[in-house]
DNA sequence: CGGGGCATTGATCCGCCTCAAGTGTAGTGG
DNA sequence: CCACTACACTTGAGGCGGATCAATGCCCCG
């Protein structure tokens, strides 16, 4: 007997697709083994090294993707060169919005990326078919839109303190979802990148990580490399009450 | 013979929606004739004056509604006090969001206000049966997160200067999208919701006002009422290119 | 006239930016 | 094994833009 055929979820499932992360969670894991069979016979795993380019500011867009891992910085550049990194994604999100063809802004590897690439078609298709999907993609949309708008609050009105704190505090969430008393991460963006999320310098981060350093709300083991003894602490140093 | 049946668009249609704006370009658009019968037999019409609360932060949502005339403000509060603005909404625009219970922010009338009130359950049972209507949610969500993350440039990288502008600018192509050379429109926001939505002070907006008035950019004709002369040189103004 | 919202204007202060120098740390080649 | 460079980050000194605090002007309404 076949020992596959005891696995429902596994069952005609694409062989590439089985240990796939972004089926749990992600825009595959809504698609009928049927779908997804289709959808594999022209989606390729791509691996994309820090610092390059997913999709471009104004360029065409001619795939979507989806984070396998690593993540992906979103940002928007004006024409003097000020720039601002207006969103952070992570496995399993998905990149690219159904239907529209130009990018308003521009995708690139915070960290090394393993993406796994679709046609344009196929997806627009898939999207016209089934209504999961677009429910999918939906809900993506509305949960970025959430963090777009706490992101508001935080260039606004919070201090570089806080915001450095915040900042902090969202990559740990986000690396973390249960979250613990402490933990101990990887940052996965550079200071300049830090500086262009939080619409500050570099030199105001790395001052502002010294001052929470020192005022012992998190430990710098190395540069990337954070402690946060107490979340809580960090919390609140974010100004989150 | 009965004129009404020559009108394919009102044929069916309910009486209080045959000349309502949210059938063009807002949800209620999407809807079959049926869709509408029953929606509009549960709906009413309210008109919510300035200041008022359509929605507060965290409290829970019992109904959804479309504005049909003047502007709501989203914003978010920190516990101490600090208040950002995290968007405006204009008819024939939806507010609430299906299947959420609570709300993350708070949505109240900028302007004097009319919105058409639909009670939650209605909706909900109409997104389900009806892609069409989540198509058009989807749509905005979407058109929302383009314009929050707009907005976090402006947030992050601009200068008080440039923030004014960029905020004028914003209102005069919402007001009217076919872009004159020059108009002449009245602010839907005070002063200070005008800092709350730019993460400035209110003296800071009113001191970059007067620059643009003395610059010529802009005339004021009173308090609210605000000429362009140039739609161009506003832009410039703002940063955007 | 007086009072209460809003908006403007002025004076001063402070937080963050700018510019500049210094400190790792990793990679490269002698 | 140790210069040598390259790059990212840190630290310092000074200036500026926007916040803060305070006074004044402008309407609308009683």
């Amino acid at each position: 007997m076949d020992m596959m055929r005891k696995d429902i979820h596994n069952s005609e499932v694409p062989v590439v697709c089985r240990s796939c992360e972004a089926r749990h969670g992600g825009v595959c894991g809504v698609l009928t083994p049927q779908q997804l069979v289709e959808l594999s016979k022209h989606s390729t795993r791509k691996v994309v090294h820090a610092g390059n380019e997913v999709v471009g500011q104004g360029e065409r867009v001619a795939s979507y993707s989806n984070i396998l891992k690593g993540v992906i910085k979103l940002s928007k550049m004006m024409a003097d060169g000020r720039q601002q990194i207006v969103g952070l994604q992570f496995a399993p999100d998905f990149i690219g919005r159904p239907f529209h063809h130009e990018s308003t802004l521009t995708a690139e590897a915070a960290t090394d990326t393993e993406v796994c690439v679709f046609p344009k078609p196929i997806i627009e298709r898939l999207v016209s078919e089934s209504s999961n999907l677009e429910h999918q993609l939906h809900n993506q949309a509305l949960k970025e839109l959430d963090e777009a708008r706490d992101w508001m609050l935080t260039l606004g009105r919070k201090t570089a303190q806080e915001k450095v704190a915040s900042f902090l505090y969202l990559i740990a969430t986000h690396l973390d979802p249960e979250k613990g008393e402490s933990m101990t991460y990887e940052l996965p963006l550079s200071r300049a990148d830090i500086a262009d999320f939080l619409g500050l310098t570099i030199e105001t981060v790395s001052r502002q990580m010294t001052k929470l350093r020192k005022d012992g709300v998190i430990q710098i083991e190395n540069n990337r490399l954070v402690t946060v003894p107490d979340m809580d602490r960090l919390s609140r140093a974010a100004g989150n009450d």
